[in-house]
DNA sequence: TTACGTGCAAAGGTTTTGCACTAGC
DNA sequence: GCTAGTGCAAAACCTTTGCACGTAA
């Protein structure tokens, strides 16, 4: 969970103003945890649940918010950039992207870090972050298609 | 290297022709392996070096060249596809993408396969693909900031 | 009060598409 | 000769920006 005490801080560390605007765009967030959303979906959330607001307005929301590092900006290759929550802290994930249904799930984060210091040894590249992104077919659509091959288990995958 | 007879076998296959446009796609590929080429990129190198062409035919082989696994699409990020060959089954790698001059290097494969088992066993998902991008400072963008902070050789690194 | 934020509309950049013409096979 | 492919221009998207007005601090 994120806290939004702290980033009513980072706000005032960037000194910037907590407009109505901006409260309920991380408001939005708040209340769909797990889900990536691009600025449209957040401009509709935001005007079905609350009140009007100018998209050009969500547009400079969330790049304010992603510099500030509340928000991490994703792109699943839709054409169209996402974001959540940035976790960092907390909760650091992949994603499995089903290039079936689309469907984004997470997966927490594992062993990258020996990967990283090797990068740094051997080519002199400082990792700041990482992004990873497997693609295939979720529990869901693999059973669909017929084309479960591995130890599937019985419980829910998405 | 990627093998010019096997990309004209997947165009046969797929019952693609084989048109000079085609061709010269193909060709600046073939002839700046390593570099991660955007549409508008492969359209100027064509002009320059071969001959006039249409920006949308570009597009239209990037796509069908995508399709027919001969090229691998990425995005950096930077609000425009870039394409490679697609080494699936030769050279797997990562890409190690400088946040500070934009250069892109490779990284060779790693270390994966075992975390694609873990999640088949563990979520049902079968992963098709994976995509690792790695966001840092290349070796000269760190020394130029004065940002060397681990064991760094000497070596050249991009 | 005043600098920062908003809304609207226009512009910018990438990618797609409709249509008439051309050319592989 | 048929059908798929090309070129051009227009359109479709997503995102950014200019400007007048509004408002948080």
């Amino acid at each position: 969970m994120v806290h939004l005490s702290s980033i009513y801080r980072k706000l005032e560390e960037g000194a910037k103003r907590l407009t109505p605007q901006r409260e309920l765009v991380i408001r939005i967030f708040a209340e769909h945890p797990g889900e990536h959303l691009s600025a449209e979906e957040v401009h509709q959330l935001v005007k079905s649940h609350f009140q009007d607001i100018g998209l050009a307005t969500v547009y400079r929301s969330l790049e304010l918010l992603t510099d500030l590092e509340i928000l991490t900006r994703i792109s699943f290759d839709d054409g169209r950039a996402r974001y959540e929550f940035n976790q960092e802290e907390t909760h650091r994930h992949h994603h499995l992207v089903c290039v079936h249904c689309g469907h984004v799930d997470e997966y927490a984060e594992d062993l990258l870090d020996p990967l990283e210091d090797r990068i740094l040894y051997e080519r002199g590249f400082q990792v700041l972050d990482h992004e990873l992104k497997f693609y295939g077919l979720c529990r869901n659509c693999a059973g669909k298609l017929g084309k479960t091959g591995g130890p599937v288990r019985e419980t829910r995958g998405d």
